[in-house]
DNA sequence: GTCTATATATCGATAGAC
DNA sequence: GTCTATCGATATATAGAC
């Protein structure tokens, strides 16, 4: 007979090194990152990490997948969600500023930028390209300009820049002084308005 | 006789290594940067770096100094700029962009950030407040505001948005898709207008 | 299964040769 | 003045006790 519940509790330890991992590799960075702060974060001992996984990078890696997964299923969520074209790009701002959210776009971004990354991360970021974010959501900024909501010119251009700075304020976020930017999504969409 | 040419060596030598750290702990953070790779940057061996400086810590300390001081000189810069006071915000902006200032707005960003910052660095960062960038700018933005320029409300809440969106701009710059983003700074303004 | 103790690797910093 | 070799500290990863 197997015993389901000790198999429950192996995939919940799992999650439970996961989340701790993710949010201290979100803050500090790869290497910045020491297996002994993950273990005081999940509440375990340093060496039992390795009971459950092979490495630092293996973690490491797995959790860029898994935030790129959860990239690209918020773009085809914002597809689904019916609305406007401007309502459709606040509701995707919002989400990717959302709390559940923002850990994963944080990891990415040291992924992207801060550090040599473990192989298996590179191939995973090196396939996730931010064309791919942008090409998607292309369709419905031309719906807008089309429209009349949106300024007119180089689309992919001013999608660029508008995510660019969208990433730039989830990466503030954690530090500077405590301001809920979710109220000023609004000023930020100015910047793609006639 | 003195021998003028060796203490401008040595100058030039410590120069050397410190631009090649910024640009390193700029890119990397304090922890993700290696002497080793310094060195490699400056083209010395590993060792020599300490005939020079007495630690890593102290060289991040002393460019985070640099930054700071660089940052004060460019708002001071800013009031002397004669100009209306879109120019203005827009010169500020441009010279925050500048390739010349990219890497300490980086560092510093990396020291407010990222990781357990040395002491000497730790201090310079506390004196030097986010607040205290914005609350220089905020006479120009009201005066914008009177002229009927830019948007009423909070000015220093729309200004911490503002300088956070910027700040995340040139952190992404090094990295995503070459783009000139000089050329899009009346795009970014667009959050501070009517 | 979890912890403690330890082997191994890496990196910051120093010493010594040239 | 610069490099190479090495020490000491710290961190990853493993081994063994419970």
């Amino acid at each position: 007979m197997p015993r389901i519940e000790k198999m429950q509790s192996e995939q919940e330890r799992k999650d439970q090194i996961k989340k701790a991992a993710l949010k201290i590799f979100a803050e500090k960075g790869l290497v910045g990152t020491k297996m002994s702060m993950i273990a005081e974060e999940a509440g375990i001992s340093q060496g039992l990490s390795y009971r459950y996984f092979e490495s630092k990078d293996e973690i490491f890696a797995l959790l860029v997948e898994e935030a790129i997964e959860e990239s690209r299923k918020a773009i085809r969520d914002i597809a689904k969600f019916s609305g406007s074209p401007l309502e459709q790009l606040k509701a995707f701002t919002l989400q990717m500023l959302d709390e559940n959210h923002r850990l994963y776009f944080l990891l990415v971004q040291q992924a992207l930028t801060l550090e040599v990354v473990p192989s298996k991360a590179r191939e995973a970021i090196e396939r996730y390209s931010p064309q791919e974010t942008i090409e998607q959501i292309i369709p419905i900024f031309v719906r807008g300009q089309q429209e009349g909501v949106f300024s007119e010119g180089d689309a992919y251009k001013q999608l660029i820049l508008y995510f660019s700075v969208v990433n730039g304020l989830i990466l503030q976020d954690a530090k500077v002084i405590g301001m809920d930017w979710t109220q000023e999504v609004d000023l930020l969409l100015k910047i793609l308005m006639k």
